[in-house]
DNA sequence: ACAAACAAGTTTATACCACAAACCCACATA
DNA sequence: TATGTGGGTTTGTGGTATAAACTTGTTTGT
C-alpha cells in the first residue's frame, strides 16, 4: 500500500507546492492572495515545509521591509512527483476491480 | 477556489470510496482485508462516509454471524467524480504559472 | 458443560493538527 | 501622538484520525 506523504496530502500545502512547482520562488504575499490564505495559516503551513526539507525560505529586507520567499527544494519536487503518482494509482484501483 | 471534499479528502476514505466505485458492494472484513485498516479506523471511517450519505450500509444476518456490507451512493459517486476533477485542476495550477 | 478463544464491529481516549484570532514590530501618515 | 498598514509569528480551540478497550454473540476445546 503507497502511502500518500501526510505532508503534501492537506489542501493549503498541495496549493502551495503546486503553486511553487511552476515558479523559480514566490513570496509570502503572492501565495497569500493567490490562494487565499490568512496569514497566520500560511505561516504554519510554510513552517511545516520548511521543516519537512519542501519548501527553502528566503527572509531579506527590502529596504526597511522584512520580505520573505519561498521555493520548492530538489526534495520537495520528487515528493510532490511521488504524491502524484501515488495518487494515481489509488485513482486507477476502483478499475482494478471491475470485470 | 475549488474546495477538496473534506469527507473524501483523507487516504483511507478516499481508498474506501474508489474501492467501492469499483464493486457493487463489498463487506467489511472485505473492505478491511484489501485495505490494511484496523477495524475501529475502518468503522469510524464507514460512519462518516455513511453520514454524509455517500455510501450505503447494509446489514444482515448470513446465518448466525452478523454482516455488514458497503456501497456506494449516487451522491458518493458523483461526489467523488468531482473530487477527482478538483484535484486535476490543482495538478494544472503549477503549469499555469509557467512561462 | 464451561471456559477460552474468536468474529464482527462499536465506543472511547488521546494526541495531533488546521485554522483563526490575537499579537508583535517597524514604518507611514495625519 | 495616535492611528493605520505591511509582514509576518504565536497561541488557543475545536475537530479528527488512530489505536485500544469494549460489546455481543458464536465456536472450539476438554
Amino acid at each position: 500500500m503507497i502511502e500518500l506523504d501526510a505532508h503534501i496530502h492537506q489542501p493549503a500545502r498541495l496549493r502551495i507546492l503546486m503553486l511553487l512547482s511552476g515558479v523559480d520562488s514566490a513570496d509570502f504575499n503572492f501565495l497569500r492572495t493567490t490562494l487565499g490564505l490568512s496569514k497566520g495559516n500560511l505561516s504554519a503551513h510554510t513552517s511545516r515545509l520548511e521543516e519537512a526539507g519542501y519548501v527553502e525560505v528566503t527572509k531579506e529586507f527590502q529596504g526597511k521591509i522584512p520580505h520573505t520567499s519561498y521555493c520548492l527544494t530538489e526534495l520537495g519536487r520528487s515528493r510532490l512527483e511521488a504524491y502524484w503518482r501515488a495518487l494515481d494509482e489509488i485513482r486507477a484501483s476502483g478499475d482494478a476491480l471491475r470485470v
